[in-house]
DNA sequence: AAGAATTGCAACCGCGACGTG
DNA sequence: ACACGTCGCGGTTGCAATTCT
């Protein structure tokens, strides 16, 4: 007997999300936050699987993901972190704020093989291509993909000086990394996450500056530790998210607590979004930079969250929506 | 202009990990 | 210790959009 479906799929839906269960899938989770996913679509009224849903969330729907493509920083960072963890994409994704496995992914397949290919640089050791790489190509990459970490080790496994991400993350109790804080990040555990991200991102920027494309001058460097900076309220665009708050994994378990305290408006969708969005029955436009921009002001609580939440919003003067409610994993 | 080929991305599938009783 | 349910991850697929011929 094979394995049990993860759900009952007669009568379910599949394939493309329109904009109205995205609708009902948001309102639901802004409303009661994150319930058991297998429950989630009959309370929200969706013919969906909860997978399916949770899939949507977190992939498409969270609002602290960014969207468009990764910066050249961002790719950087993905290509350094692939040589040190392999196709651990959710790892790969929790150092990237706003970035979810799934798009990381894709890009790495779409964009970043390409460009590494064409660099001469074999996209699964992160070494020169030679002629025998070259050969080995030919079989999929994921098949003989090893991180470069791990043959490091091998090669010189009685030679030089350890490699700093010996201490790597994977090597630690997944929960230890993706625990959500219950008030706030530790200061201390900041300070840890940085120090394995210098760790981590140390070595491969070296091997950086020997490529054409991307040279470290042209993009703004941007240390690790500027990224990951602690939860407290700030200024600071979005992307300066917590790793914690960001990771595609973060446990949202205390979301529903949070919200029980919190008077979340019923969010009202223009009939612009509607009658423009509905009609070519591509959710990809919900994702327009309005809705982009309504996000990012209920996250940054900027002036300008009336002018995107009409009445709705107002009538909730004292939601709390701003950087708190994102680093405690309330979204 | 039209069909074919390619690309890019959202979504699905299956498996393993983990928690609970 | 075991069975079961749930969740998350990584690989794969399907299809719309784009480019090529």
């Amino acid at each position: 007997m094979g394995r049990q479906p993860c759900c009952d799929k007669v009568g379910l839906k599949k394939g493309p999300w329109t904009a109205e269960e995205d609708k009902k899938l948001i309102n639901f989770i802004l409303t009661n936050g994150q319930c058991c996913w297998r429950a989630l679509p009959k309370l929200a009224g969706l013919l969906r699987c909860g997978k399916s849903c949770r899939l949507r969330w977190t992939n498409y729907l969270r609002p602290d993901l960014k969207r468009g493509l990764l910066s050249e920083y961002e790719e950087k960072m993905v290509i350094d972190l692939h040589a040190q963890l392999g196709n651990r994409w959710s790892k790969i994704a929790s150092h990237l704020p706003g970035r979810t496995d799934n798009e990381i992914k894709n890009h790495w397949n779409t964009h970043i093989k390409k460009k590494l290919k064409k660099m001469g640089i074999d996209p699964v050791t992160h070494k020169p291509l030679s002629n025998k790489t070259e050969e080995t190509q030919a079989q999929p990459d994921e098949q003989t993909h090893q991180p470069l970490q791990e043959q490091q080790q091998q090669q010189h496994q009685h030679q030089q000086q350890p490699i700093p991400v010996e201490k790597d993350l994977k090597f630690e109790p997944e929960k230890e990394q993706n625990r959500e804080p219950e008030t706030s990040v530790e200061s201390s555990t900041i300070t840890e996450e940085v120090k394995e991200e210098d760790q981590i991102m140390t070595p491969l920027f070296d091997s950086w500056e020997l490529m054409n494309e991307f040279c470290t001058d042209e993009a703004p460097i941007i240390e690790p530790n500027e990224i990951l900076v602690p939860s407290a309220p700030s200024s600071a665009s979005p992307t300066t998210t917590t790793i914690s708050s960001s990771t595609s994994t973060s446990s949202y378990s205390n979301s529903s607590n949070f919200l029980e305290d919190l008077l979340l408006p019923d969010l009202e969708w223009s009939d612009d979004y509607n009658d423009t969005n509905f009609d070519n029955n591509s959710s990809m436009a919900l994702w327009d930079d309005d809705f982009i921009g309504s996000w990012n002001s209920l996250i940054n609580g900027d002036g300008d969250r009336k002018q995107v939440f009409d009445a709705p919003i107002n009538q909730y003067p004292s939601v709390i929506m701003d950087s708190d409610s994102w680093d405690y994993g309330l979204f």
